[in-house]
DNA sequence: TTATAAATATACCGATTGGTATAAAAAACA
DNA sequence: TGTTTTTTATACCAATCGGTATATTTATAA
């Protein structure tokens, strides 16, 4: 990695936060010198415009939840207590590494839908792709006989990312606690009941 | 109602759609004399700044919503049927004068919630106060023998908001109509439940 | 070590931001 | 109808926006 690949990550690094946390409109050029002490120029000189920045923001926040999980699933053996991770990562996100500012989904889903259709475009993926990889695991379970046949798989991947996606609205938003416990154990149930 | 109250009216009118979806940041005052074919002058007349107008549009968004949920919910006798009501809005909520741009509630939330603290208070406050409705329904239901007597009630009301909401962000952003009949279909299936 | 190439900083660009002082117009009242 | 008060439009403000041309510094390789 050479001195331009490296400050590209550098700059990723230091603004992914504040993208994440004042969203794509919020985030000005001003605000990513004082996050990174680099000047325009040097940002400049390796980005091509702010959007290049954000996007490349936005893939560095979700891989950093995605790996989170990653590493959590891969400690369970069974397909429930692999979708178990969610419950408990969620139910205390805050002993892990997680970006700043929330759910990089929620927070570009919700900015972009209406405004930004490359990272619209994005949020998107990452939704199907999470919806992928949950009907994988309860297709999965199925087939092993660990969940009962009759279980709609799709169904309950997007009902599962909707709750949970809620839940991190409505706890961020409330500042209670309480509630995010409350609603992942909902999420808990659910998977408790396949 | 005077001149300056209609005027008032009407810039909250014309601007409520835009602050929806491009959020509080994302809309100038540009776009507001665009959305109204007023000048500076002349909004700047009737709000103080920006924020003041921000704040009168969420008011406005959210009571559009909340009029079509009562409405509907009017037509009905049964606890179960009352809250089946959310499930048949957010079905086809194209039926219905729904604001442009989504949810109001979700949208100032995520937007607002680092940003903002007037705008989290107000999307915090909604949040409650659909809260209390859903428990409201659920304990009337109980204390009439229709629901079980071991539901629980928050739980249940902070659950459903949840995939409500999480709905809404995963229908918008994939424009896949039948993701949010899934989901939505959950929700029925939790309300069948009680 | 020196020449060359790459990376960063400086200084600037026009456009747009939220906001305001003041003038013109329109309503409200006598 | 004439006068006063309220409401709206015009013209402007400093600050900031995203972005760029160029100079300076730093890294790389001969």
């Amino acid at each position: 990695m050479n001195k331009a690949e490296k400050t590209k990550q550098f700059i990723v690094e230091m603004t992914a936060p504040v993208f994440n946390e004042k969203g794509y409109t919020g985030t000005s050029l001003n605000d990513m010198t004082n996050a990174t002490g680099l000047t325009k120029g040097s940002i400049y000189g390796n980005f091509a415009n702010k959007d290049e920045v954000a996007l490349a923001c936005f893939d560095y926040n979700l891989k950093k939840v995605n790996t989170i999980i990653r590493q959590e699933m891969d400690k369970k053996t069974t397909c429930r207590d692999k979708l178990m991770v969610y419950v408990h990562i969620y139910e205390n996100f805050l002993k892990h590494p997680f970006p700043a500012g929330g759910c990089p989904i929620l927070n570009t889903a919700v900015e972009a839908d209406d405004t930004h259709p490359l990272l619209k475009q994005k949020a998107a993926d990452a939704i199907l792709s999470w919806k992928g990889v949950i009907t994988g695991l309860i297709e999965k379970g199925k087939a092993e006989g660990e969940f009962s046949e009759d279980v709609n798989a799709e169904q309950t991947a997007l009902t599962m990312i909707a709750t949970i996606e809620g839940c991190i609205m409505i706890a961020k938003l409330t500042g209670k606690i309480n509630y995010r416990n409350t609603i992942m154990q909902s999420v808990g149930k659910m998977i408790d009941a396949l």
